[in-house]
DNA sequence: AACATCGTGGGTAACGTTACCCACCTCACT
DNA sequence: AGTGAGGTGGGTAACGTTACCCACGATGTT
């Protein structure tokens, strides 16, 4: 019941009767230990099954932990991310611990600072709501990559895909299907800094910025909610009400086409018989057969090995110039979208 | 573009004209700095920025971060389990840090050792398949609560849900509909302490008895597979093949559910007008409207912050008694159920 | 024979914080 | 005036690790 007193560094010392110096030289595999000494030394560690305490390294250098902010644990598209981090991680030494930031700046400022304050050596935000000068102080403080936010900073690097392209690609592909009042879904934004730097302010632009190329800016139609499911819900409600309604709607993520679908479901339509609906990430749910969702593929799996390696470059050389990685999406079609016909566009 | 050196408490200290062990005393809310003293430090602190070093806290006492090892990042169902564990947090001056043990022991006994590396004041594990010997190892060297696994410990806690009988529930609600040939995919397991502890078999088992006290004993048909999508989709097509084929399907988990209706979709057939699906878990995924899942509530809400408590409760008193708390699940009869017709039996 | 050089091991002082103890001052009470 | 109690502040030694430096002996070089 009492807890056992931990293994320290000095406990192997002792246990191999050699100095605690040695004992750090095997640790970190550091130079001046000859073999007798390693093979000596990790006997001892085995045999005690000592493991060393990442706070007392912080305390002197580094912690082998890379901490990573995400707004939340329902989007799917996140678990992407995580896993081209996690994959690029292994075998480096580095743990990778999550904290959930709830997208909004409050808790977000919170939660990072909670990771500086844990030593880590280095952080991954996901798009993150800071504010601009929020990010450079944190970039300053500790090694720093922004994942799915644009802009260029002197301090961090950046990965993010392509929106504005991305956004183009849904807009071409529902055109070619004949549609002309194709609508979209945004998650509302007013400061200008973030409609500079945000993927969902570029995807609304690539969205408007297509939809004139194709000659159909008179059809242009936008409802402005957040990307999350309730916004792709209540987004849909708005778009349905209106006296020309949508043939197609856009949502700017695969979340808010899962609202957009609910809404149909409740409203006793559906996707594609009634309204093409495309999203907009890839995510694992929008692969799922029964859904089967039209969207943009934006290789989170690779926007987080990206992330990762950066980072890792960072630690190792914090004055190397930053980088920006864009990544190229890929549209894949899938069920949700079809060709519009008589009866969709009679309505 | 070099590093500004952390603020310290020496550095607050120095600028308050004060002793660091006053400044401690002020961080700490501890006895012994009046009034006066408090504003000064305070003063200090917000001007400098100050913030502590969380690696040397613990190297002295405590971290005030929990860590929570999850599974896997796809399961929204643990998303609930953490939304419980975040809310009951709030407010208490932890921190909640989270790393994936990706199911399986060894990355398990890895990340488990990452977060006592780390020091983390008290660990929550979410499912864990580690060995019974080692999560009372866990246990033995940080305060611990295991969260989704069923078996008394003197040294953790545990938060389940009445698995047993919400499988019974599952059964019943099918029996009531008419069904007879119903079919269980359950996650396969053999070691004989996780065929008592883990919550998938103790739902086999409740689906067995079930069966049984339903006079439907000849018709207990198993799929053993995993509790995954492709888990799922596997079982399903191992249950269609059988030349009587059931008429429902009561998967072991919601994740489970998915990859049934992914199968039936590339059958060509459909829930529940060829044969009904029901879950298990009650993620938010079970309940978008264009899936409508019938589903076994296990409150994974209730059960983050059963979790939590209990945590917070042991790392105050290592020593008190450890508890098993229990939940019951409730059935949620949605649109992939329903009573068996003419056409479905004959099939 | 004198002198670098190299390989190997250890001593010591941090890193930032807190627990523990002691010193001082003021006031009230004998 | 002397004593005790209570309130307030600081000094010091840890916590476990690593960076830096120095010492020693063996080997090779002039």
């Amino acid at each position: 019941m009492t807890a056992a007193r931990r293994v320290t560094i000095v406990d192997v010392a002792r246990h191999a009767g050699v100095s605690t110096t040695a004992v750090s030289k095997v640790m970190r595999n550091a130079y001046g230990a000859s073999p007798q000494m390693q093979e000596k030394v990790r006997a001892a560690i085995d045999e005690l099954g000592y493991r060393p305490s990442a706070a007392a390294r912080g305390l002197r250098g580094k912690t082998y932990t890379i901490g990573v902010m995400l707004p939340e644990l329902r989007n799917l598209f996140f678990a992407e991310i995580l896993d081209g981090v996690t994959e690029h991680l292994q075998g480096t030494g580095y743990q990778m611990l999550m904290a959930a930031g709830s997208n909004n700046r409050a808790t977000e400022e919170q939660v990072t600072d909670a990771l500086i304050d844990r030593s880590m050596d280095g952080v991954i935000l996901i798009a993150p709501v800071s504010s601009r000068r929020r990010l450079e102080t944190i970039a300053r403080t500790v090694p720093t990559v922004v994942v799915g936010r644009h802009g260029q900073s002197a301090h961090y690097d950046t990965v993010a895909d392509d929106d504005f392209t991305g956004a183009g690609l849904v807009v071409a592909h529902l055109a070619g299907l004949g549609h002309r009042r194709i609508a979209h879904i945004e998650h509302h934004e007013t400061d200008p800094v973030r409609l500079r730097e945000m993927p969902n302010a570029l995807r609304a632009d690539g969205y408007r910025h297509a939809m004139r190329a194709h000659g159909l800016e008179d059809h242009i139609d936008i409802a402005s909610t957040t990307y999350t499911q309730d916004g792709g819900h209540l987004g849909a409600r708005q778009l349905l009400a209106r006296p020309h309604r949508p043939t197609a709607i856009f949502a700017g993520a695969d979340i808010v086409a899962m609202g957009v679908l609910d809404a149909l479901t409740e409203a006793g339509l559906s996707a594609p018989a009634d309204i093409s609906v495309a999203g907009y990430d890839g995510t694992a749910f929008a692969a799922f057969g029964p859904i089967s969702l039209t969207t943009v593929d934006q290789a989170g799996h690779q926007m987080g090995g990206n992330a990762a390696r950066l980072l890792l470059d960072r630690i190792a050389d914090r004055t190397r110039p930053t980088a920006q990685v864009k990544l190229s999406p890929t549209l894949v079609p899938r069920r949700t979208t079809a060709a519009l016909t008589d009866r969709t566009a009679s309505r």
